[in-house]
DNA sequence: TTGAATTATATTGTATACAATATAATTGTG
DNA sequence: CACAATTATATTGTATACAATATAATTCAA
């Protein structure tokens, strides 16, 4: 016999959705110092990781990739090509597409970058196979949510 | 003998943070609908829940709670008590203390969000203990970063 | 006790996120 | 081929995040 007429507080350090919102927050904070040696953003460094991967997309893949849309996208871009980073062209076949295309200098980055993954991992305090374990669920939620978004 | 010369590009969906990065994102995305029907944001849904939980804080301590800074705090904060969720009053012991009190219209939401952690929780596909359990990690992943930030 | 250091909040400027909308190009269908 | 539907990107407006700075109140130390 409990809670029959007042409402139970719900507890915030027992609600998933705030230690993931809270932990991706601080993971930001632990990259930033990283990344402003390269005069890059946690966002446009997540750009250039698929860039180095794969070069030459459209600005739609880069966004199925990310799980951002273009009103995301096309902003943080420029700032990217204002920077000499990549540059953005039309897609000549097909003039709604734009292709975004790593510069020499960007290309460059994916060096000065090897170092950081590394450094990361040790700051989380997890080791390998933890942070292994943890991607892939997190990556599993992931597709849970995005499934019922979709709907 | 590899890689020698090449650096090899990283791969976006090995790094946890990005899994981290898009599912924090696409659970706020879930949480949109079923928060706009209070006429909430997520981060102000957030702020309910310290609220609910204990009532007449100052907004350092609504910070401490959900790590973010007055930045982030104050103009959202404004927003929540133009809709009349919440008043913010300066501490006549301390000025300096902005503290933060439910009004009617705050308490009575508390009621018409019990409902919304079971829906969430059946959107993860994830069981109770495995949300236990990635709860958890995740609470350990944010001390690892917050305790380097901190230094 | 008085001025320096600290604390608490607010403000400014930059960079995401994203819904809603606009625009232009392409495709599909009769 | 015409033209409606679709696709790809861009724009606008709102709401975070957060660094850096400003301001006001409090505390602390000489």
């Amino acid at each position: 016999m409990k809670n029959l007429e007042k409402t139970l507080p719900l507890n915030l350090d027992q609600q998933m959705c705030f230690a993931l919102y809270s932990a991706s927050l601080s993971m930001t904070k632990v990259y930033k110092p990283l990344l402003n040696a390269l005069n890059l953003t946690y966002p446009q460094y997540l750009v250039l990781l698929v860039l180095w991967q794969q070069d030459s997309i459209t600005v739609n893949t880069l966004g199925e990739r990310l799980f951002l849309d273009s009103g995301t996208l096309t902003p943080l871009l420029k700032r990217l090509e204002k920077n000499g980073y990549l540059s953005r062209q039309r897609d000549t076949s097909d003039e709604r597409c734009v292709i975004v295309k790593l510069t020499k200098l960007g290309e460059k980055l994916q060096e000065k970058s090897q170092h950081i993954p590394i450094k990361v991992a040790c700051i989380t305090g997890c080791s390998t196979s933890e942070i292994h374990t943890l991607n892939d669920q997190l990556i599993a939620l992931r597709g849970s949510l995005i499934a019922h978004i979709k709907l």
